[in-house]
DNA sequence: CTCGATACATAGCCAGGCAATATGTCGCGA
DNA sequence: TCGCGACATATTGCCTGGCTATGTATCGAG
């Protein structure tokens, strides 16, 4: 499958951060993983984007933080907060709001099937 | 209707240019109104976004313009090339599959209706 | 005659995402 | 046992796109 154009998918990898959190715990790695199988290998989230966003949301208070050191291979678990369970919702529906917006302006070519060769 | 985060709309402003002018040419102001329209008064595409997006996509040959000097009012209509025309294909095609990408990512949260309150 | 809408253009700032780099653990195969 | 690749987190610095602000000029209405 084709990589999209990283200028398009900016501004929704905070969603999809949350959204990976959202049945549960995970950690920075996980968080990865788990982006890049329920793509179908499209989201490849490198750790150099992945950590800031996480730091970010954690200073906004929509995560907490859990360090796990009891292995000597540390790993820091993420979890949604009420607010951040919140937000979420709140950002899948703006998604939601620009996805139609968009069908709106690209009439036809927004429903079309992708189109071989 | 309220406004989407800029940082959504990021990446996906070229596309919207590019399908404003899928059915014949338009100046710089009338794309302005064109997508202001189209998108139920959403998209809000200021001056000092939407000149630099024409020169660019010009510079790319993906749009030809000419310059019309009748009147006093000046207007500078622009027209897809062929290049531009695929060009519009392409980003469409690639706008699905980011859609689709993000609604195997969000699950369910990608089905739900916007809630009130 | 002034104000707001029409019409185009550009300089400068800001923020997000990425590449590169750094540090350290762990298990496997040579 | 030594090294390499996967695992795991973190930070610095760059690039780019979009927005704000500003500038110029025409035109119609009041």
């Amino acid at each position: 499958m084709d990589a999209i154009n990283p200028e398009l998918l900016r501004g929704s990898l905070e969603l999809m951060v949350l959204s990976a959190l959202s049945d549960g715990k995970q950690y920075g790695y996980s968080i990865q993983a788990k982006l890049w199988e329920s793509s179908s290998e499209i989201i490849d989230l490198k750790a150099g984007t992945l950590y800031p966003i996480l730091h970010k949301l954690e200073k906004e208070g929509l995560v907490k933080s859990l360090w796990e050191n009891e292995t000597g291979r540390r790993r820091k678990w993420y979890e949604l907060t009420a607010a951040g369970r919140k937000q979420l919702r709140n950002r899948a529906d703006e998604w939601r709001r620009y996805v139609d917006c968009l069908r709106r302006i690209l009439g036809p070519l927004g429903d079309l099937a992708p189109q071989p060769a």
